[in-house]
DNA sequence: CCTTGTTCCTTGAACTTTCAATTAGTAAGG
DNA sequence: CCTTACTAATTGAAAGTTCAAGGAACAAGG
């Protein structure tokens, strides 16, 4: 939350190390607000309709694209920005579900491919529709087109500074 | 993840439900990536720091600013954007750590009061410069005044329009 | 080959969050 | 009072995530 209004007391503008301002909190406030609202709306929406948390689903939206709709673990983990402890769990409960199965690596024995069943893409299909369309409403269809690119702009620069950073990803550094 | 770029292949532009255009899509992944990146960041960040999670963190901040550093419980949970049974849990937790202590509400005696104790408040007097540098290194740094402007323009857009809505978030509707 | 170091992925335990009750207190009507 | 309806907060179990540890395969050098 907001944990940037945390400024105890000390109004000494001597030792000040360099607080936000007004517009900074106000656009930092909000931002939490906003990453915690849209998160627990998209994983509710996702929850009824395909039955699974947001995260998941966007790993079998990653496999849709990919190439024969089949990725290295530690590839779809670094494109969905978790862990690869994080994905064999998820990837093993997608496979109870049926939507995902796995397969060995044919060039590095040590590789699992996983891979999007038939079941997973047509689950897919059918929740895709429903799911644009949350994000429309929540997101896009609230927006100017500019805003749409300032917005983008702003996350792409956020991202990319955080990327080679991080302590079980060790994929970085 | 990127959620939507899920279009199953149907490019037939007669039944069309609407997909996300190229900005929006660049955009809404970027702000996956970004959100799931900070969210980690700070995490770490924090644990390391000051033993706790983000979201444990901002409701003691929230504490902090509040008139005698103590809030009703569900006021609390509202301001935070979170569930009051993740709340209890969360309180629970940090009663452990010594940082909050209960008292029962004089006005009715069903309510609790989560305040904070000493302990808590110099915890956050410490942790709380090195978290702002880190959400300054992380954000604002990298941005123009003006983006962070936009930004926070955004941000409340989203967030407003999902305030009245929600599943267990019985206090709307 | 054998050793050493690294990479890929999995596992189990600890912790956090969600979900569906459950307890206790308030409020209003009769 | 007593009933009914609602609100505040908690609880326990299930689901998800993190963390530290571990096994197996590769890679380079001797």
């Amino acid at each position: 939350m907001d944990a940037m209004t945390n400024r105890p007391a000390s109004d000494d503008p001597a030792e000040d190390p360099h607080w936000l301002t007004e517009e900074e909190q106000a656009a930092w406030r909000a931002y939490m607000h906003a990453t915690r609202l849209l998160e627990d709306h998209l994983d509710r929406q996702l929850q009824r309709d395909a039955e699974m948390p947001h995260v998941y689903y966007g790993l079998l939206v990653q496999l849709s694209e990919a190439p024969r709709r089949r990725m290295r673990m530690t590839e779809l983990a670094q494109q969905a920005k978790i862990t690869r402890s994080r994905l064999s769990h998820a990837v093993a409960r997608l496979e109870k579900n049926g939507w995902v199965r796995r397969e060995e690596c044919p060039s590095d024995k040590r590789g699992q491919l996983a891979i999007l069943t038939d079941a997973g893409y047509t689950m897919l299909s059918r929740s895709a529709p429903g799911h644009v369309a949350a994000v429309r409403a929540a997101v896009f269809d609230r927006l100017t087109p500019e805003q749409v690119k300032q917005f983008g702009e702003v996350c792409r620069t956020i991202a990319t500074g955080l990327e080679p950073e991080g302590a079980d990803l060790p994929w970085l550094r």
